[in-house]
DNA sequence: ACCTGAACACCGTTCAAGT
DNA sequence: ACCTGAACACCGTTCAAGT
């Protein structure tokens, strides 16, 4: 539910205290930890995707049986919850003190980079109720950087909201995007005769000017971003219409 | 995995050429369409949740076996796609020459409407690739009116994408917040002595605001939304580092 | 304290059989 | 053409039992 750096430092200790297993010879280590098994569940839905992570799987991975997997993790909600705190640990924590664009700027671009590492993470993320330290600690250092550039509390709030909507919504479009951008053109060229002239004209001729190479078919992770941080940034100079504080 | 208009009519047609069931009474009108499967489909995870969605369950509540279903569905992934088409068509599309400000406001606010009335699908619009005639028909008019107003395809492509990034982002994180606005204030004092203010001093001083009244708490749908379209007008007037057409 | 086997109550889907 | 029963290969989780 909470911290599992606490637990990792605790089973650390365990297995130090417990000196060797006395019958088993040196096949099975017997060595099992909460961290053990959040990172091996991280790297089975790295790789083959979320769906593919289930208990008895996650166990086999680790040559156990999937009850005992119960001894480290309160069940698979739990484990969810402990590898979305995982993740944040990976997005890039603002200087409280530091420029609150570039501060932003670069916590966006991080946070884009973690999801991407771990493709199952953004739906999950924006779905559940997660508060992990790592996620306490992200959302302490982002308003606070805001709080700190002089914004409000009401206006640090939403503008990270307006930020994390926006790198959620992207990443997860970006993700669910069938086509490499190196095929933009190959794939547009492919599906024209799918999209009729009649019924979606504009659609149509979007896919034609990717064709033509006047247009390479790619959305931008900044120009979204950018037209919020400079939205902000008009903002923060006068706030027209500011909830308090 | 396409239109299920057509299959709609295609049913009707069918039922009414069979006169009536030669020895079962009026118990069973036997009438099972493709239709019927994906509303029942759709009221089910609207009620009861997305994970109570099941083909055994569905197919119970429409007094038949699960198997039968697969006469009208390829499998539940069709069935999915089925139901999210039906979700995009209660997006307000926009008018082709109308204002495009006023159109891109309306279309989000819409989506935003459909979006929670239907719970379960802002997870699944994001994270998989149903092209259905609703989608299409919604991405061309979109598209559309912000290339009639001026934009070059890729601005349009790229305004879309900022706009519908935000839109599923700030709706998913809206969906997922545990408190109603109602409540902020008394969940607020409730949780203070559980948010450390050595920690997490912002986010403790931030529940402090608004206990006191200074926050309200509420995020602003149009917050991030009206950044966004302000910046694309002034895009609009200057294309700084525009892609072409 | 940790791990296991067996069991429970579920899944989506296939397939041969009915009408 | 549509529906069904039985079966297959899975799920997450509980519980009593082992060491």
């Amino acid at each position: 539910m909470f911290d599992d750096t606490q637990q990792y430092i605790y089973s650390v200790h365990m297995s130090s205290s417990s000196p060797a297993s006395p019958k088993s010879g040196a096949r099975k280590p017997r060595a099992l930890t909460r961290d053990k098994v959040i990172t091996q569940a991280m790297a089975l839905a790295d790789q083959d995707g979320f769906d593919a992570l289930s208990m008895r799987k996650l166990a086999a991975s680790l040559d156990v049986t999937a009850m005992s997997l119960y001894n480290h993790v309160t069940g698979k909600d739990d484990l969810l919850d402990l590898m979305l705190n995982r993740v944040v640990a990976e997005f890039e924590l603002p200087q409280i003190d530091g420029p609150w664009d570039e501060m932003m700027r670069r916590r966006a671009g991080s946070m884009r980079q973690a999801l991407l590492r771990h493709r199952w993470a953004p739906a999950l993320l924006i779905s559940k109720i997660a508060l992990g330290t790592e996620i306490l600690r992200d959302i302490n250092a982002t308003l606070g950087c805001l709080i700190t550039a002089g914004f409000s509390y009401a206006q640090a709030d939403w503008a990270r909201n307006a930020i994390d909507s926006h790198v959620y919504g992207y990443t997860m479009q970006e993700l669910n995007f069938p086509v490499a951008p190196e095929q933009y053109q190959a794939a547009a060229a492919q599906f024209l005769p799918m999209i009729s002239r009649q019924d979606y004209p504009f659609m149509h001729q979007a896919a034609m000017q990717i064709i033509e190479g006047k247009y390479d078919g790619m959305t931008r992770f900044s120009f979204g971003l950018e037209l919020i941080l400079d939205g902000l940034a008009r903002w923060r100079q006068s706030p027209s219409g500011g909830g308090g504080a």
